[in-house]
DNA sequence: CCAGACGTTGTT
DNA sequence: GTCTGG
DNA sequence: CCAGACGTTGTT
DNA sequence: GTCTGG
């Protein structure tokens, strides 16, 4: 699955690459775990932009502040799940990444390995977002589709997030073709195994990324 | 009908 | 908003 | 995702 | 064991 990346690219890198206008601005990013805030790509009368918002999806009925707030949505099951099913057909969006962590292991004793683009700076994760209306405030909130792994990832872990290739960006954001939530191919990745300093989501350096 | 839930993942 | 359970 | 907390009472 | 916070 995917519930930590990493997103260290400067922001005029990430709108060129994504083709914005511009990007707000973020600091580069080592361990980016669920609730932070982070940059997504979407529509905005036919123009890509980049806003800012919380991972873990909060629908736009909630009633609260809502108590679950996925941070992956699985791509077998999205027309199925009321949940995701309105994000799917309207609200689609890309995650941009630079790479990120997977675990193996049990509880005490996790192992994190670190996936990256083999040819490319950035993953784009395909994504749903929200925007919630509440009383005194509105929350934009987005989740990261996952699909079974590729060859690469499965000799870490049984999932991964879905990840769109540059030439389908627009495809994905206009019409979010079914065809798109599938494992990449495995040669656009690349793993190798990270310091346990990841573990702890306070560690948020350049240093997590370095091979162990 | 109304009330209440709505998710994914890993692990055993 | 939409489905499930009672 | 992992790490860390997980409670009530009375008193200042 | 299960929830919350980061």
């Amino acid at each position: 699955m995917c519930g930590r990346y990493t997103l260290h690219s400067k922001p005029g890198v990430l709108s060129k690459h994504f083709g914005t206008v511009a990007s707000p601005e973020f600091k580069p990013r080592y361990n980016i775990a669920p609730s932070s805030l982070c940059p997504v790509v979407r529509l905005k009368n036919d123009a890509k932009e980049i806003i800012i918002c919380h991972w873990g999806l909060i629908p736009h009925w909630a009633k609260d502040d809502a108590k679950i707030k996925p941070i992956n949505a699985k791509a077998e099951t999205l027309s199925d799940r009321p949940y995701f099913r309105q994000a799917y057909k309207n609200r689609r969006c890309l995650v941009p990444a630079n790479g990120f962590y997977e675990w193996q292991g049990k509880r005490g004793s996790k192992t994190p390995f670190y996936i990256h683009p083999v040819r490319s700076e950035f993953f784009a994760f395909a994504g749903l977002w929200e925007s919630w209306q509440g009383p005194d405030n509105t929350i934009e909130s987005f989740t990261i589709i996952t699909t079974s792994a590729n060859k690469t990832m499965s000799a870490i872990h049984p999932r991964m997030p879905v990840i769109i290739s540059s030439q389908d960006y627009d495809s994905w954001l206009e019409k979010g073709a079914d065809g798109l939530l599938k494992p990449c191919g495995e040669d656009k990745i690349a793993a190798y195994p990270v310091s346990a300093r990841a573990n702890n989501p306070a560690n948020d350096s350049a240093e997590l990324i370095q091979m162990a």
